[in-house]
DNA sequence: TCCGAGTTTGGACTGGCAGTACAACATACG
DNA sequence: CGTATGTTGTACTGCCAGTCCAAACTCGGA
């Protein structure tokens, strides 16, 4: 699995709508091929098969993730004002690329076998959430939860699925503000909590 | 797919670990058959093969935590006690049957393109959420907020994803009681949210 | 201009496995 | 009994991922 030439790399792209549809079981290499316009023999050279493309594709979805949510989160204001930042950049980018994530939950079993892309998704997803609920803490601008842990997962399950599901649902006009309204709704549940006061 | 004598259905459940472990790909029909002790054939007379075993393995436990839910949502309690019963009730289901767990999440794509589990899970697990949402409103337990399906499906997120995550590391002991530990960080983060307050 | 390393491609081939066909046998029930 | 329904072994088919290979093509350096 060496670097794949550009010029290849994007027109393996034509091949996520494809596996997004129909699964990657139900998709054929000579689809994907025809798709693509890349002979099955060139796809065999620089990738491991099927799984290669698939590893290709998300592996380059999680590096756009990474790199928004990387910028959300280091940024000087307080905790709770990143992790909101957090928010609307994880949507953004998966609201941008619905054909990849829908992708990823279809093949999600594949994906948790392949070692490399776990790594990626937990440093991707989940552990900025985690980091940024200790630091607000720790500034005051988040509240001391019993189960961090537990809290931190089930925060990255809620944007994670809000976004997966809205990506399924097909291709958004305007993901950006599709990504903004999502993350209000998401922000003033984890934030302010469901509860009426007392 | 008639209905399958109890004595097989048993059985298979023997299979549930196997595909959780590799994937509904990665597992051989005549796998399924050694370790079932059902016959190849007598498989291929009641189920629709492969996606059939899995079809009948989730249909299952959908029926399982439908009940348990159910039973949670109907009390006379308010709505957001009743929640917090939800939470428990499924968390519950989820952490008893770990290997069915898995085998819903690595082979969520064929799931999806099932339409008669499709709906199963939107039944199963978001509506009862999003009815106790609006109940909450109308009793006063729970507050109004602005944008009440992204909430469902975000609150919907949390308790599925924190429930996964847990029913991957394996067999629990205690399932009742890490069940109620991951449901009380759950309602604390939906319920009284991170912000700190004044 | 020529060389050689890396890349691209078509085409033919292999092996594994899902699913089918079917006949023989079992069991149940009127 | 006898008919319907279930159970099973075995042999077979067809599909498709992945492999192999030889012929071309690209391109930078000598």
């Amino acid at each position: 699995m060496r670097k794949l030439p550009a010029k290849l790399a994007s027109r393996l792209y034509d091949a996520a709508e494809l596996i997004a549809e129909r699964g990657l079981d139900g998709t054929k290499i000579d689809d994907i091929a025809e798709v693509t316009g890349i002979p099955k023999a060139t796809i065999y050279y620089h990738l491991d098969g099927k799984n290669g493309v698939l590893q290709f594709l998300l592996g380059d979805m999680l590096d756009l993730v990474a790199g928004a949510v990387g910028v959300a989160v280091s940024g000087d204001e307080d905790a709770r004002t990143r992790l909101q930042a957090a928010v609307v950049a994880q949507l953004s980018v998966m609201l941008e690329h619905p054909f990849l994530c829908r992708a990823l939950v279809g093949d999600l079993g594949r994906v948790a076998r392949l070692p490399e892309l776990t790594l990626a998704v937990h440093a991707t997803f989940f552990e900025p959430i985690e980091r940024l609920l200790a630091e607000g803490v720790a500034d005051g601008s988040l509240r001391q939860v019993a189960d961090p842990g537990t809290v931190a997962m089930s925060v990255f399950g809620a944007i994670t699925i809000a976004g997966l599901s809205a990506a399924a649902e097909g291709p958004h006009d305007d993901p950006a503000a599709d990504a903004a309204r999502l993350a209000a709704g998401i922000s003033e549940l984890i934030l302010d909590g469901l509860a009426t006061r007392g």
